[in-house]
DNA sequence: ACCTGAACACCGTTCAAGT
DNA sequence: ACCTGAACACCGTTCAAGT
């Protein structure tokens, strides 16, 4: 008869997987992703050192995991945000790029994990699909803007990139933190204006 | 007597520490930070495995000299795109995201250790320092756009968080080095309009 | 001054073996 | 199926010692 997860130990820990991932972000944000070892992992979860191989092939394919959790996560949260139904296209602007914001504040070792997805060779398919599809919301929100002609008209996909540049850029920045005492929160809005202002019809 | 730095090697290197870190500067684009040993630097250079220690404290330290040869050099080329005195305002921006996103794309790994010094906590001195001069050349062209009416009044520095997100973002982007085929350099110059686009004064 | 060799405490990964 | 222990080939860092 199977037991609950909070037992102590069996001999199959029954949840390996789960706990290592969250382990893994424990430390991955404590003190980043080179500090992050396998052994110590193990160790924490209370279990040999060889068990993580059952479920991850390597280091790379736990922190690979680690990274697709974190695409499924933000996708939730643009989801979300892009949802609202508002009228202003301005404020949907805002309402996006204050999603991508929060998220990295968040979790920003997280972040450069996934930001580094683009970069790496050898990535699994699956993790550069979820890649994708989180950096390239930008388009429809193009489309949108030219919809209501808040947005010159072009190749949307291409407008999109001084967007994606910006919003990247942003979070970028963001991750510091602060700027002069004032939480980069307040400054978005007005960063945004001028993002939009710049791809405005004239 | 003393020997040219050719020589086959004396005892004494010579000349260890440019060597050490030029051999670090080439695992580094190769294979990443993470894959960069200093044990491996020291095979490759010719020195038992605990002669680094003499010029660098330890790992992070030789990384953080390899950034702060980074931050020169970068220093150079935006001087240097800056330099040029162009009439148009917008030539200039164009120029200066220009130098910015040819660096990064020549030296993507060491880009990375630079944006990093801001993000780890105990950096040395000199290289924020570096890292802040780098990163702030911003301010005095919002300054100069404003004196020729080409920018909207208000704080320099804070407009030019604007123009530093985009320019941030474009970099991150520019790494990934081609958007459908097209060069990332031939996509700069249709960014920065839109970037100056909502700067401007209406 | 600058470099070396041995030693220590860690890694990731592999593989035969246990339950 | 899932986990373990011993083994291998690496690390970074320290320290007494050599030239």
């Amino acid at each position: 008869m199977p037991r609950l997860k909070t037992d102590s130990r069996p001999y199959h820990h029954g949840n390996l997987r789960q706990a290592l991932l969250q382990a893994a972000e424990m430390t991955l944000e404590a003190r980043g992703a080179s500090d992050l070892s396998l052994r110590e992992l193990s160790r924490e979860v209370g279990v040999s050192h060889t068990s993580p191989r059952r479920h991850f092939a390597d280091k790379q394919a736990l922190l690979d995991a680690l990274a697709q959790t974190g695409f499924q996560r933000l996708d939730a949260i643009l989801a979300k945000a892009t949802k609202k139904r508002v009228r202003n296209f301005a404020t949907r602007l805002t309402n996006f790029a204050q999603a991508y914001v929060e998220f990295a504040l968040k979790h920003p070792a997280l972040w450069v994990l996934m930001l580094d997805t683009k970069h790496r060779p050898g990535a699994p398919r699956e993790l550069l699909e979820a890649s994708d599809a989180a950096f390239s919301k930008g388009p429809a929100l193009i489309k949108e803007g030219q919809a209501v002609g808040e947005v010159v008209p072009g190749d949307p996909s291409r407008l999109s990139l001084t967007l994606g540049a910006a919003l990247l850029g942003l979070v970028s920045i963001s991750t510091d933190g602060k700027f002069k005492g004032v939480s980069i929160e307040t400054l978005v809005p007005g960063i945004v204006k001028h993002i939009l202002l710049g791809l405005r019809p004239r």
